[in-house]
DNA sequence: TGACATCTACGGCGATCGTCGTACGCTTCT
DNA sequence: AGAAGCGTACGACGATCGCCGTAGATGTCA
């Protein structure tokens, strides 16, 4: 099944559990509080919402539920990206990469591993 | 001034702005009604707001008014590019890249500007 | 046992989204 | 001059977003 698209209010939840992995609204909270003030139901609640949605799973055996990501963190980029291609680079990836090369520079690493990626797909296809 | 993010249904409606040039309501609502069915006063309605928030311009000196798309396909882009690459991989372009490249097979053209932009950037930084 | 803390459920609020219907003003054609 | 067509303006509607307050259930501790 297809998921939706998350919203920016969601991805930020979902950025705390992949980053910490599955947590109560409660941790959830605590770690985005950090950066932005924000209520502790409000959390709840787009939480509530993106069960419903399916975007996280809820484990009620314990009486602070406790929540996961539905989808790693790979597999939910990979989905945004292909969306944002579609909607705003006529589904074209290389258009895409070449504009996101253009944005900020990358490590070493990042640049060789760009680079192991460009050779595989070079012996691909033409 | 920086300009709100488009939504979907604007971003459509700046594609064909972008591939097209300025363009009557009427214009764009023939090429949006190719794909999806959709009414001339929904695609009107859409440019008016996206007058007041400043994502196209509109020429009103003819009877049938003329919008232009605000900024260019490659500044929107970068622009949508640096939202999600905030929002999704952490503010690391690298790991948008990477992800973007396994998504899709690019030309070869494409392959060698990306391969060309590589260089260019182990030029400056490590 | 009673007070207090913690947690979820639920509903609401103002804003925006995507969509459209209707009103109304200019052209143009007869 | 009147009718028909084309164009914009405006408001509305149901859905969603992001945010929160309150109610009520459940746990803890003196």
């Amino acid at each position: 099944m297809n998921l939706p698209r998350p919203t920016d209010a969601e991805l930020a939840v979902l950025n705390v559990l992949w980053d910490r992995g599955p947590s109560t609204v409660r941790r959830i909270h605590e770690v985005i509080s950090g950066d932005r003030d924000l209520g502790y139901t409000t959390v709840l609640k787009s939480l509530q919402v993106m069960t419903e949605k399916g975007l996280v799973l809820r484990d009620e055996t314990e009486r602070s539920h406790v929540y996961a990501a539905a989808q790693t963190a790979t597999q939910t980029q990979r989905s945004l990206l292909g969306d944002l291609m579609e909607r705003a680079f006529g589904g074209s990836a290389a258009k895409l990469v070449i504009q996101a090369l253009h944005a900020k520079r990358a490590s070493k690493q990042d640049l060789a591993e760009i680079r192991r990626l460009l050779d595989q797909a070079e012996g691909g296809e033409g």
